[in-house]
DNA sequence: ACCGTCTACTGATGCATGTTAGCTTCAGGC
DNA sequence: GCCTGAAGCTAACATGCATCAGTAGACGGT
């Protein structure tokens, strides 16, 4: 996998919407940026911490344990700030960990500090990355309420095959990602034998194709339509898109 | 139901930890209070919206309407910046609906922009306010891909009893709402019908009597271990209190 | 008093999903 | 080449939940 230049990719889908000046600031709140590998956990549920995670190339999940079992109550793509919640909240509810070998920034918390104080466009458009997460939460629950798991996983596919849209990653035809069936079953509630059933019967409907993590479909349509899957939440384009004036 | 002072409720658990002078600028937030009854459509999805609604007395739902059935992925009390979120994002992607009787706030956005320009303590506070919103989303998440139908029931119950708690209007053998199982039914993602059996089962192992959405219970911590909750999400008191340093 | 509607409740049946057990495939280490 | 462990897959049976059908009580309107 190709890693995009850190710079061309920070602010995410909000780089359309800043200044010149305000990305150069955005940029310049990484201090350093690492490496990680599949299981690695960037931030504990609990620990305090003084620094933030920006997200370049790979995948995050946002994890809760309980009991012996896992549960994944969020996923992040690149350019997606992981734990700015964590910057507020100081210890976090959930941990962060790696889904697969990822690429990412560090932004300690003393200049995000700063940027509250004297940059405010920055400011609302960090508190517009937070409402974005609590907006894909919410269709979590509704996706959990309404669907049956193999909706569930193509709902996911399509999010995410949204969300790097909006970065300007898409492929047209798949979508890569590391993430094991044991994964899937743990992001849809589900146990790890039956999202075997879901992808196989995704398969079996010829929708999609999931092969170690990396689905294949000739018609994004069709699975968007199978999944119910409406774009609307993730305030891209249409009728709910982000109005940017408000930065 | 007795309406507290709408003056000693605002702020909600975050009273404690502001100025009174902040604290009274959040009061002249409210240009104005209003009544509302069960079903009452404070704000459509989709709407875009001058104001946020702040609640005062009764409870709030966040819902999305998908085909003919009604999912409710959220549930407010008293307290509560219901849809602080809709100021930046304008228009929000679900509904926020009456769960019975309200009594509530009007919060213009042109004094809630004022307030980011020149009052960080309180923009801090609003920030907290949408990340504390997004912990319990995360935490119903969990709860969907965790629980049981019954035990969601109890879960949620339990939830409402310590933001009750958190805002010191907790009763200690029983919980107040005007929830029919229908609406148990559209929280937890299941039938009505199930959800009436997953009343019965509550009460069957005699955990809780739920009549016409009052839960009564003699033992709390026995039906929050069943429950399987653990409040820490809610940032109260314990390891993951929240840090007011940081307003 | 009557009616209709909403809510609570019950039983029967079928599908969705969990659990247990065992098997196959594949990649990496030796 | 072989071994090993992790992931993917399959079958059989048990449970959770949806669906359909129906009853009963509470409530408001007339």
């Amino acid at each position: 996998m190709e890693f995009p230049n850190t710079g061309d990719f920070l602010a995410g889908r909000l780089r359309d919407k800043l200044s010149q000046d305000d990305l150069e600031f955005i940029e310049s709140l990484v201090a350093e940026t690492r490496q990680g590998e599949t299981g690695d956990v960037l931030l504990e549920r609990g620990a305090v911490t003084e620094q933030s995670t920006i997200l370049i190339s790979g995948y995050i999940f946002r994890t809760i344990e309980s009991g012996d079992r896992r549960f994944i109550v969020g996923v992040h793509v690149p350019g997606d700030f992981v734990d700015l919640h964590g910057f507020a909240l100081k210890r976090l509810d959930h941990s962060i960990v790696a889904a697969g070998p990822i690429t990412y920034g560090i932004a300690p918390h003393e200049r995000l500090r700063d940027a509250l104080e004297h940059r405010p466009r920055v400011a609302r458009a960090l508190w517009f990355a937070t409402l974005l997460d609590a907006a894909i939460h919410r269709k979590w629950i509704q996706m959990l309420e309404q669907l049956d798991a193999p909706r569930r996983i193509a709902h996911i596919y399509c999010e995410l095959h949204r969300r790097f849209e909006l970065v300007g990653q898409a492929n047209a035809r798949s979508l890569r990602t590391p993430f094991t069936q044991i994964d899937l079953a743990d992001m849809c509630g589900v146990s790890a034998i039956h999202a075997n059933r879901a992808v196989g019967k995704l398969r079996e409907l010829e929708l999609a194709e999931i092969r170690r993590g990396d689905l294949y479909t000739s018609d994004w349509d069709a699975l968007r339509t199978y999944a119910q899957f409406q774009a609307d939440y993730l305030y891209g384009d249409g009728p709910l898109r982000f109005d940017q004036d408000w930065l």
